[in-house]
DNA sequence: CTCTGTGAAGCACTTCACAGCC
DNA sequence: GGCTGTGAAGTGCTTCACAGAG
C-alpha cells in the first residue's frame, strides 16, 4: 500500500497501523452484510480482512468494546461503529488534480459514493482536456485550484498529475488549505508537517515484486 | 501503499519496511542523475525520498557499504547497486487482467520499461474487450491464462478485475505458477503462503486520509 | 572537519495466552 | 464451552549518537 505518511496526527491513541487496517474490515463487514450474515467471529473476519484474529480483536479494542464473549459481533453494528471511527458519516468532497489516462480512470472509479465520498471536481492544466466531461463534470483549469477548492469545499485532493509537476501542484494545494492528499505521481512531495500525504506508486510496488520474485529464485537456486 | 502482504519470502537479512523504501531511493537518485548531479548525501538523498538521514543510512547498510566518509554516495553507482538489489537487472515481464477503465489506465502507464518491466499481455472476460488493442498488444481472453503465463513468460501479474471475480481469478493465476501479484480490486486475496501479494485499494487510502481528517478537526475543536 | 556506517537504545506493533463473560 | 478483550511478552523497525574513514 501506500508507501508514505507525512505528517499525521495521530487520533485519540488508535496506532496509524490500526486505522490502516480498519477499512479493510469495513469491506469485509459490508461483505458479510451483503451476503445477509447477521453475526460473524474474530476468526472469520479476520480471515476476509486477510489479518490474524488476534491483530483483529486487538485492533477493535483500541475502538471500544464491540463484541459479545462467547458469541461473536453483531455484523451492522460493528460497520456502523467502524465506519463512524473513520469519519465516514459526513461526506468528503475530493478533487482529482490531472486528467490523463489515470486521472480518467480514478474519476470514473465508482464506489466513491458508497465508501463515503464525492467527487466534486476535476482539475487539469491541458487546454485539449479543460472543458471536456468526465464522470458527470466538465474539467476545469488547475489555475483555478484556490476557487474551486473553497466553492466546492474540497478537503481531500487526489494528485494524478506528471510527476514533473506534482511538487508545484501540492504547494498550491497546501497553500489553498487542503490538509489531506493522495499523490498517484511516482515523487516524495514536500509538505508542512500538519498535511497527511499518502503516496500509491505502481511502479514501486512493481519493484517490489521483483525483489521478492528474486529473492524466491536466489533462495530456490541455493536450497536445493 | 500497499496495505496487505502475504507470504513474504524474507531474503537475505534485508528488513521488509527496508525493501519497501529502496523504490524511493532508486526514484530519487534516477532523478538526480537527469540533473545531471555526480555526488549526493544522505541528507539530500532522505530529503528526495521523504524519510530521515538516520533511516538512509540505515537501509542503505543493509546492502552493503556504498559511500565514501566526509564525501557522500555516487549517484550512478548507488543507483545501479539498488537496480541489481531490487532485481530489475532482467527484465520481468507482467500480464493485466482486467481492462475496465482502471486496467486501460495501467496498460497505457508509460515508464514499465524504463524501470524493468515489459507488458506481455492483456487478459478480460468480456466479449466487448476481448479482440480489442490497448497499449500496442491485443486483450486475450481470460480463459486463455495458463497459456499465455506460460507463453509470455509472465512473472508478475496486476489483478484489475471487479471485486466478485478477483479471488477466482487469483486461484487460476497461482495454479498457472504465478507467485507475485498486484491487486487493485477491493478485496483481501487468499493466497498460498508462497505467494507474495500487495494490495492497493483507492477506497481504502481515501478512508485512511479520512480518518486524519476527522482527527484534525476533532483536535481543533477540543484543542481550542 | 565532514559525512558515512553501525551498535545500542527506544519505540511501536504483533502475537501470545489467559482471564472474563456469555 | 466458546469467543472476546487485554496485559504481558516478543519482535521488528526507527532513531540516536558516536566511532571511523577520508
Amino acid at each position: 500500500m501506500a508507501e508514505q505518511v507525512v505528517g499525521e496526527v495521530t487520533a485519540p491513541g488508535i496506532p496509524s497501523a490500526t486505522v490502516a487496517r480498519l477499512p479493510s474490515y469495513l469491506r469485509a463487514l459490508r461483505d458479510l452484510v451483503s451476503r445477509g450474515v447477521a453475526t460473524t467471529s474474530s476468526v472469520e473476519l479476520a480471515e476476509l480482512s486477510g489479518v490474524g484474529p488476534a491483530q483483529l480483536r486487538k485492533d477493535l479494542s483500541f475502538l471500544g468494546s464491540f463484541g459479545t464473549r462467547g458469541v461473536g459481533y453483531d455484523v451492522d453494528s460493528l460497520a456502523q461503529y467502524i465506519t463512524e471511527a473513520l469519519g465516514l458519516v459526513d461526506e468528503h468532497r475530493i478533487a482529482i488534480i490531472g486528467i490523463g489516462n489515470l486521472g480518467h480512470a480514478l474519476a470514473n472509479y465508482s464506489g466513491y459514493e458508497q465508501r463515503g465520498f464525492h467527487v466534486a471536481a476535476l482539475l487539469d492544466a491541458s487546454p485539449d482536456v479543460v472543458g471536456t466531461r468526465a464522470a458527470g463534470l466538465v474539467v476545469e483549469h488547475v489555475d483555478a485550484l484556490e476557487e474551486v477548492v473553497e466553492r466546492e469545499k474540497v478537503s481531500i485532493v487526489v494528485l494524478a498529475t506528471p510527476a514533473a509537476h506534482a511538487q508545484a501542484v501540492a504547494d498550491r494545494v497546501v497553500a489553498a488549505g487542503v490538509r489531506e492528499i493522495l499523490n498517484f505521481a511516482p515523487r516524495a512531495l514536500q509538505v508542512p508537517p500538519d498535511v497527511d500525504v499518502r503516496g500509491v506508486d505502481v511502479g514501486s510496488e512493481l519493484q517490489i515484486l521483483a525483489f521478492h520474485s528474486q529473492a524466491r529464485a536466489l533462495a530456490e537456486s541455493q536450497g536445493r
